[in-house]
RNA sequence: GACUUGGUAGCUCAGCUGGUAGAGCAUUUCACUUUUAAUGAAGGGGUCCUGGGUUCGAAUCCCAGCCAGGUCACCA
């Protein structure tokens, strides 16, 4: 196994040896008594306080006998200064003029001990005492740095890299870390609310028998044991509603959800949502919820309920408008789609130029034309409310209208964050719901719904009148930062796996080498060209079959290599 | 899935109509005891994404592929 170092990795590793060999342990196992964190100090600070700090060096100034350096720990960056004679006050200087000088490097972590004081700049220091190695990095960071007009200069900025390489991405971008802590305020305030309010967060199985609770591709796995298959959950609705038949007044639950789908700028295969129900209540209760929620989170978040997102100017100080779908599309189209046949809606759609097909009923082509010429006006966090009966299966029949349900989706920037249901409790018509579904799918529609059988018998032992709800956390997130891409707001979104370099050894180079010049031999033929032994011969086929470099075809007694491109 | 832009040193990037591969930072060596994008001097570092093709000659032109970003389509 070689593997390639550049230059600057070869020095790194060469200092580690070194240091072992000055008797320091690069990678020491005790603890570091870190009493202080780097914001605290530069906050409170008092001149001539002793402090054991510890994190990465992330720069270094040497100017002789002494030096400026920077560490950066959990809070931040703070300047240290090393001076020889400081660290070394005997005869001895090798801790400055070897360790510190030549073998430590930017990325490295470091321990000081020190008192603070102010520089002749007026920056706030450590005077270093006592240093010491905490863990050696073998691979040099990027380095960033900014001027004293603020200006950035080589930044980290390749978003491949980034995204691949996050924890680089983290050490580096300040400001990438912070949307990472936004984040988890963003949970916290979420559930802090939630518990305030006295309901329950519970968890609820991801791998499912039958993947309910949203119209989407699920991914299919299989459990050996039970020898079934399962699949990843793409929504958790269903089990949260069964909970509710149990008893509990409120559940919650912040869900991973997995849809086998395609990926943007908006889509990442898994997910996190937000889904909550409150039993006796509706949808009319749930709107107050929501915007108080999103009011208190964005003020936990920010400090404030005004964001920026791109050009637009959002503010999710409740009360949000409401707006029913049909009166959205009256607004953006003249049309009233009250009372239409499929065949009206459909040719309203034709003569407006939004793509329909065969396979669209009366409620797909409403979506159709409400997602098409409305959905991106909302700006202003807005509830579109009373949906059409057949995009909302597992939704309550609207109490003034057969034709609709009792449901809003809150839109903000155009984009859906929020979905919530008066969730239909009726077992009989959650029955007939889903085999519309059913029939949906026998139409070409490949995402409708499952039926769940269980969940009927659920239903069936009675559920009391609920809402839900639920929330697209990355999506509340990315307008919490103003971030235009999901990827920015996961630590690790997914990604097409490196390829890495194959490999070979010099007997399966000259297995490739011989079939270049002669490809497809009798596999005998090719071994004893080889003139290897049995072992040798063996794993590299092995290898080269695994690689997909070399295929076997076996036509009755022969066996023929064939060298594949 | 379609279109489009990109992939060159550890990082950020330049490299024209094809002619031996460049800069800044980082790194190495030397100097320098309050600097802060520290400074000054000298050096080293490359699978130009991969594979074909055209050509006397390809980082550059052509074809195919891989990876990523963007736009659109699909999609709660």
């Amino acid at each position: 196994m070689s593997i390639q170092l550049s230059e600057q990795e070869t020095i790194r590793r060469e200092a580690l040896v070194k240091l072992r060999a000055l008797g320091i342990n690069p990678f020491p196992a005790a603890l570091f008594p870190v009493n202080i964190q780097s914001k605290e100090v530069k906050d409170n600070f008092q001149e001539g306080k002793e402090v054991v700090l510890a994190g990465r060096l992330m720069s270094k100034r040497i100017m002789g006998k002494a030096s400026f350096a920077e560490l950066k720990d959990a809070s931040g960056r703070i300047q240290i200064y090393i001076n020889r004679d400081e660290i070394c006050v005997g005869e001895d200087k090798t801790l400055y003029n070897e360790v510190f000088k030549k073998l430590l490097d930017i990325g490295d972590f470091i321990g000081v001990k020190g008192v603070l004081f102010t520089t002749q700049v007026g920056e706030k220091s450590v005077k270093v005492k006592e240093i010491s190695v905490l863990s050696k990095s073998l691979r040099p960071l990027p380095i960033v740095k900014t001027d004293d007009e603020g200006k950035v200069h080589d930044a980290f900025t390749d978003a491949e890299q980034r995204y691949r390489q996050r924890y680089v991405d983290l050490v580096v971008n300040d400001e990438v870390k912070n949307i990472f802590i936004k984040r988890t305020k963003l949970f916290n305030a979420m559930r802090q609310f939630f518990n305030d309010a006295g309901y329950m967060e519970v968890e609820t199985p991801i791998l499912q028998a039958i993947p309910g609770g949203a119209a989407a591709k699920p991914f299919i796995t299989h459990h050996n044991a039970l020898d079934i298959p399962l699949y990843m959950r793409v929504a958790n609705e269903l089990y949260l509603k069964r909970l509710i038949v149990g008893g509990f007044d409120g559940v919650y639950e912040f869900s991973k959800n997995f849809r086998n789908e395609g990926m943007d700028r908006t889509h990442n295969p898994e997910f996190t949502a937000m889904e909550i129900y409150v039993a006796y209540k509706d949808y009319n209760w749930m709107m107050e919820f929501t915007e108080k929620l999103l009011e208190h989170c964005a003020t936990n978040v920010n400090g404030t309920t005004q964001a920026t997102f791109g050009e637009h100017q959002i503010d999710f100080k409740a009360p949000y408008k409401r707006v029913t779908m049909r009166q959205a599309i009256i607004d953006f189209t003249g049309f009233d789609i009250e009372g239409k046949s499929e065949q009206e809606l459909r040719s309203a759609c034709l003569s407006m130029g939004v793509e329909v097909d065969e396979t669209m009923g009366k409620g797909k082509l409403i979506d159709e034309l409400f997602g098409d010429k409305c959905e991106n006006n909302y700006i202003q966090p807005t509830f579109i409310i009373d949906y059409p009966k057949e995009m909302s299966p597992l939704c309550k029949e609207h109490r003034d209208n057969p034709e609709l349900t009792e449901r809003f989706e809150l839109m903000i920037c155009g984009k859906e964050v929020a979905n919530a249901y008066s969730e239909l409790n009726d077992p009989i018509d959650q029955r007939n719901r889903f085999e519309e579904q059913l029939k949906l799918s026998e139409k070409g529609d490949d995402e409708a719904m499952f039926i769940d059988n269980d969940f009927i018998r659920a239903l069936e032992y009675g559920m009391p009148p609920t809402s839900g709800l639920g929330i697209g956390m990355d999506r509340l997130i990315m307008f919490l930062t103003n971030n235009q891409s999901i990827q920015e707001v996961l630590f690790f979104p997914q990604m097409k796996p490196e390829k890495k370099a194959i490999e070979l050894s010099d007997v399966e180079k000259a297995i490739i080498e011989i079939l270049k010049i002669n490809n497809r031999i009798e596999i005998g033929a090719l071994k004893s060209t080889t003139a290897l032994s049995g072992k040798q011969w063996d794993k590299a086929m092995k290898t080269l079959n695994q690689h997909g470099l070399i295929k076997v075809e076996v036509s009755g007694e022969t066996k023929v290599c064939v060298l594949q491109e």
